[in-house]
DNA sequence: TAGCGGTTGTACTGATCGGTACAGTGGGCC
DNA sequence: GGCCCACTGTACCGATCAGTACAACCGCTA
């Protein structure tokens, strides 16, 4: 769980930031397998010596990168810290579109991308599963506070409002990417965000 | 496209065979980059001559797996050639469970497991596409039966339906795959037959 | 100024990567 | 029976892989 050696200088944040920046922007176009430690390195401008003295090895570089994704795709997405209204829901999917729209970037999760590859590493699977999960959390808050304040059915359940609701942005992203089109995305956001809508008091 | 050499003898597409079938399946466990030729040969049985004798390089190995994946999938849930009722659909989503119920293999779609990996692959990226397209039509062609029977909405639009089903269904298979629990499959699968049902003629 | 620990550069290792070279072998057709 | 060609086994190549060794450096405190 622990680093090798955690930074403790500004300067060592530094490098230390740098390695797991360039590391996140690489994996997330050609994966944890096609990205070398060499590759990362060369992009951060580090040393090897630097890599093996913040990361014990490869795999605890990659479980950086995924809470580093979390991170970032959280904070391209504030809406979803104060769900606190419908209105609040739709300006969460906008930012959620929003990200993609932005061109340079590939039309992609990355988490997503990583959950794939990933999937039996029994070091990584389950730091992919909590990042989700993480994710959904904010959803779920969201949903039990429109609840609360009666906005959503008594008898709803914001849980399972959530995971629908991530299940439709998850697949919305990965047609999108494999389309290179947003369509998909946009439409399974109204989709979801019509059926949360469905159990709205009105 | 192409293969550097077709197999003409039986012999020689049993070989041919056996390393794809090999490839496949360390592929959805390891992934592309994960996954040497080294090994896909160890596995299948056959020398390194073969591989270069019959594919002209790893990708293009990668290309017969991508297709083999779809004939796979397909053949897995067979009622998706003969979607005639809404009954159909229901067998399909079942058929759906019943390959992820059955234990030894992950939970995923080995399909989306390579969508995020091989991304920005010109040439494998497309091939992802048109399977996952291939895959959609099925779905098309049945909303569109029903519609013809009657039994949909003339109003419906069988494409976004269609893309509607695929989107839950692959973010369900996410989802289940990072939390190694069929839940958010079933859930994902119940809402979308959900939803193709609002639009069907009582 | 001497030392100390966090930090860094570079050279290296053995294993493995994708791909090639080349000498065969097997079976069907005349 | 002999030929032909699809097919096969094995040894090899340069490049790259993850990871190690080790000497030096930097900025701080005493």
């Amino acid at each position: 769980m622990e680093t090798q050696a955690s930074a403790t200088t500004p300067r060592g944040k530094r490098t230390r930031d740098a390695i797991v920046d360039a590391a996140a922007a690489l994996m997330y176009v050609d994966g944890v397998a096609g990205t070398s430690v060499d590759k990362v390195l060369a992009a951060s401008g580090a040393g090897k010596s630097q890599m093996y003295h913040y990361f014990r090895n490869k795999d605890q570089l990659v479980e950086a990168v995924i809470e580093r994704y979390l991170e970032q795709i959280l904070g391209n997405q504030p809406a979803i810290f104060a769900l606190t209204s419908w209105a609040d829901f739709e300006t969460w999917t906008e930012q959620l579109l929003d990200v993609h729209r932005r061109a340079g970037a590939p039309i992609a999760c990355p988490l997503g991308n990583l959950a794939g590859e990933v999937g039996d590493n029994p070091k990584l699977a389950p730091l992919v599963d909590r990042a989700y999960r993480t994710w959904e959390s904010h959803l779920v808050r969201g949903l039990t506070t429109l609840r609360d304040k009666g906005e959503l059915a008594p008898d709803a359940d914001p849980a399972r409002l959530a995971q629908a609701a991530m299940t439709s942005v998850h697949g919305g992203l990965l047609l999108a990417h494999v389309r290179h089109d947003l369509t998909a995305l946009e439409d399974a956001l109204r989709i979801a965000l019509d059926y949360l809508r469905a159990h709205a008091v009105s």
